[in-house]
DNA sequence: TTTTAGCACTCAAACAATACAAGTGCTAAG
DNA sequence: CTTAGCACTTGTATTGTTTGAGTGCTAAAA
């Protein structure tokens, strides 16, 4: 347990070395704090709190740094999130007024505006109704060998492809084929729908057409897709503003992670009702041991919850981090039940 | 005009420099250049190259480097491309050996095997039919409230986009804008299409929609898409390894530029027979002051012709660099002729 | 018991001095 | 025209020095 002065202490030593990023030392401490002690008191003090693990030193005699459990107990017990500055705000509501013709668009605007906001790398995720199940599949001709295909989920979500088919495939075999997809597919959760696609389906489907795998690439490609969450990533370039000693590998390890779907999701995690904060080494992937994450929900009542996310340099100015978030979260709901009240009815 | 000798010395300090990365003097060139004179006479030669502006020195008493007019030099006189490794070639036969079902399918995996092959950064684009024509727009209503919109070119290009309309939208208006938009517009160039969009398309759809601006939005944006040349991209990550020093800005400006279609289908220039190579500062942008170009087209006869290109340092190994572009172009062509072939008739 | 002044000590960063290696231009002789 | 020889230039690496910020510890003051 810490007492009052050492937290006191312990908060403004992660304030300092986040806006300066210079090790922060006791003279400099007993200068800017409230109470009147001198630089040998905050050095005790110092002192305790790295028995604690709170802080470290970069060297024998340097000033203190944050360590990252000291971040974390400032964010737990310690930070208070700053309220939005006014300008933030403009922004913010300027940038989601404009008018949209699809969730996806929104989305991805948002995570642009959440970078532009930290310049920091965001991620948003529209919200999701759990279970998905595929409702409606096409096959559209667009020309003598085009042919698009359409996947509907009822979730909303849409997937298609086109790709090219020889003439001899007609017409009618295309509608059989489709009229077998929705006969036995629909109603399915997607993952119900990748299990009969390997089982019995093909059987069926070698009925209408010769070569059937060509068009099971096709149907599987679209529907894998339909099934991952994707994200919308904001602000990519950031990135290399923090690629401290220029490290090409780290950063190329860091791009790989944040353009893999699957992995970005399994770093992010589940949706939850509080803004959650993972510091450094706190995410078990080693390409992110410099990097911080904030993410947060938003929720859109019946049509489910969403996810957005900063990525920034362990040393971020957490109060103000978790301000914008924490701001934006609720905005981006409204905007999402203005426009699902819009076309909804 | 250079004398033998000067041309033997040229090309061997380009190679050498290439190799290495670091400036190269006149004792090691003695040792290594297949003549046998002194050092103090290649000194004298190299003086001459100097004076001419193919070398220079990087301080003043160091080895030379080529200039951009040495590479202009070398590779307008004194290269050769190398012949393709076999593993190279099998490197291309497997990675375009398999089944495709689209043409940008091929184009973009090509992007992928050119940047592996060169560890550099690849673009692909599609074979082009110029003055492609509009044939055939479609809106198909995937639910309750979502339409997609399809727009085809003659060319074979494909555009979608899903958007969300208001229920008081009816199929019959729908259909009936669909066939405004294709008695009015198909069968014209995409520039005329868009001409006509501004002028008396959107009075003619106020007949059928209330409000037409979401509609007009949708299908410029549509469009616009269509109209644009879209380049493939492979290797993105690549450029990290040439920011010397680590410039962010560069960086940064570098990618900017190569996730603009516009700006990038301006550095790349118009189709061409040749191979041509790009040095340095002849491209007029200044973030590519420290890389060159290497572009070619590739023929795909009444297909239309496409291009290739790799971009890297201006210190590339140019010889083995004009191989596999060489190479690979007419590998390319080869397999979209096999693939029209196959779906043509 | 807590706070504080004082002091010796440590370390990074900046700077200067030095030596070294690679390379050059020039001259004079072959 | 070529070459050996030599004085000269410059970047790099190494080493030592100084400076300043900061620390821990001790002993006295509160």
């Amino acid at each position: 347990m810490l007492s009052e002065r050492q937290m006191m202490i312990l908060r403004a030593v992660v304030r300092d070395f986040t806006n300066t990023g210079v090790p922060v030392g006791s003279k400099a401490l007993a200068k800017q704090l409230p109470i009147h002690v001198s630089s040998a008191t905050i050095r005790n003090e110092m002192a305790a709190l790295e028995e604690l693990g709170l802080i470290k030193k970069t060297h024998s005699s340097s000033g203190r740094i944050p360590s990252v459990e000291g971040y974390r107990y400032y964010v737990d017990h310690l930070v208070k999130p700053d309220p939005l500055r006014p300008n933030d705000m403009d922004v913010i509501q300027s940038s989601l007024g404009g008018d949209f013709h699809k969730i996806d668009e929104i989305i991805s605007q948002s995570a642009t505006i959440l970078s532009n906001l930290t310049s920091y790398t965001a991620f948003t995720l529209k919200p999701e109704l759990k279970d998905s199940r595929l409702s409606g599949f096409r096959l559209v001709p667009l020309g003598k060998r085009q042919v698009m295909a359409i996947l509907v989920t009822d979730s909303g979500d849409v997937e298609n492809q086109t790709f090219d088919v020889n003439e001899s495939v007609t017409g009618d075999q295309l509608e059989a084929v489709v009229r077998l997809i929705n006969d036995q597919l629909v109603g399915l959760t997607l993952p119900e729908v990748v299990k009969k696609l390997q089982a019995d389906i093909p059987m069926k489907i070698a009925n209408y057409l010769q070569s059937p795998q060509g068009f099971l690439d096709i149907f599987g490609d679209v529907l894998t897709r339909a099934a991952q969450e994707r994200f919308y990533v904001g602000g990519r370039l950031n990135l290399l503003n923090f690629s401290q000693d220029s490290d090409v590998d780290s950063l190329k390890s860091l791009y790989s992670l944040i353009d893999k779907t699957d992995d970005i999701a399994n770093v992010l995690g589940r949706p939850d009702d509080k803004i959650s904060v993972q510091i450094g080494n706190e995410m078990t992937n080693d390409a992110l041991r410099n990097f911080s994450l904030i993410t947060a929900t938003y929720d859109v009542n019946q049509h489910g919850r969403g996810m957005i996310a900063i990525l920034g340099p362990t040393r971020m100015p957490y109060s103000r981090m978790l301000g914008i978030v924490g701001a934006f979260r609720e905005e981006l709901a409204k905007k999402l039940l203005d426009y699902y009240r819009f076309y909804d009815e």
